[in-house]
DNA sequence: TGGCGGCTGTCAGGGAATTGTCAGCGGGAT
DNA sequence: ATCCCGCTGACAATTCCCTGACAGCCGCCA
């Protein structure tokens, strides 16, 4: 994990970096807020610690800069202590956290590693199989990274099939599980599905091996 | 957005329902323990407040539960003022935020919108997708660089969709976060307020995927 | 207190997308 | 070659969604 930190007291700055780098991140510093903006733009941080007076340009308008930049970065902000109008001005101009000062070392620390594991694990969960993609949190298909429309059956199915990776699945398995068998279709509707979704997919994706079911091709 | 509120001081509950609702959450309340852990594990919330002295079951031990059950919910915890050990016990303990009575309660609200905006995945509290735009600080919307008039109700909502990105959010999630489903209204009411919507908006903003869901369209 | 206006839930009608069924066709397997 | 399984286009029923109208509710102001 890399760690910014932007303060530009010398003797603060040192214990910070002492204790951060003791749970095990890896400590760079900034002393002014100009050198600060620069480097969170251009390198990739996984934490920033900010104080807010600093010489050049003050912390929070660095902030808001990264922000409007499109920088993500866990921010976690130093305040001086009691003024909580600086701190709600921090939130506002989207800082993840702050810390009032003085503080103690264990809290940045518990802090710190709360705002890594919060930024972490943001990632959308998607499947792939050969040329096809299914992002189960859009409910979204794309072949070739060209992005299909599908209607809810459609999907299903092939969500169904993406899951059973290139298993063949029976035509019963998908009727189950695509109508819960109480009201059970002719067997014909599953073939329907399917010529709906291969006119949309193209041909080289859903295989028929007869007599057995579908599978999808693998890549 | 919906919030729980777990707190046995009736007057604190009430000052901290009341600025909530105002910035645009749908609130709840619990004021014990007990009921408190079965209402996080049975309902939805986007967010949860936690008052650590409770009745019948302590605040911490609520959090430790809901963690080890998996429940991943931002929880902001209350504490005493000064106690920093207090605090540091409830970051370990899986609280994402923490606040030392007494607050501010414009403080309040600012660490409740960025802790929903971090668990959204989003640094900036100006939220733009395609051509809109929404400013959670001012609770504005705009279109194009044009400002619209919105009622509470439907800057939930799209407030609410702006936060899942271009995601597909079902009617049946919205009915649920905008109104939390103890009074549930007829579907329909999600419907009138997407065609309110639309009318102010445009007709290009939020799109509907037939079957799925409502989503914002990306730029 | 009474009227007024804004907000929001409900209802009903209509239009469009979705999907089950059917019948005919084609192509592999024996 | 023949049989059978599976494919496909057409069609109809159904489901889903949009919209305008209306009414209840609440807060505001005279």
């Amino acid at each position: 994990m890399r760690c910014l930190i932007v303060e530009d007291d010398d003797t603060i700055a040192a214990d910070l970096s002492e204790a951060l780098t003791r749970s095990g991140f890896h400590v760079e510093r900034r002393a002014d807020g100009e050198e600060a903006w620069f480097a969170g733009g251009t390198e990739d941080y996984d934490l920033v610690v900010l104080d807010l007076g600093l010489p050049r340009m003050d912390g929070l308008s660095v902030l808001k800069r990264w922000r409007s930049e499109g920088l993500a970065m866990p921010v976690l902000i130093l305040t001086a202590r009691g003024s909580w109008m600086e701190r709600v001005e921090g939130i506002d101009a989207g800082a993840d956290d702050y810390l009032p000062k003085p503080f103690h070392m264990e809290e940045l620390v518990a802090r710190a590693r709360s705002l890594i594991r919060r930024s972490t694990g943001h990632a959308s969960p998607r499947l792939a199989v050969g040329d096809l993609e299914l992002d189960t949190n859009r409910q979204s298909v794309s072949v070739g990274g060209q992005p299909v429309h599908l209607t809810p059956l459609e999907y299903r199915l092939v969500n169904y099939l993406a899951h059973a990776g290139t298993r063949v699945v029976t035509p019963g398995e998908l009727l189950e599980h695509l109508y819960g068998d109480q009201d059970s279709r002719e067997a014909n509707a599953v073939e329907a599905v399917i010529a709906r979704l291969r006119r949309k997919l193209g041909h080289g994706v859903i295989a028929t091996r007869r007599g057995f079911g579908y599978h999808l091709e693998r890549g």
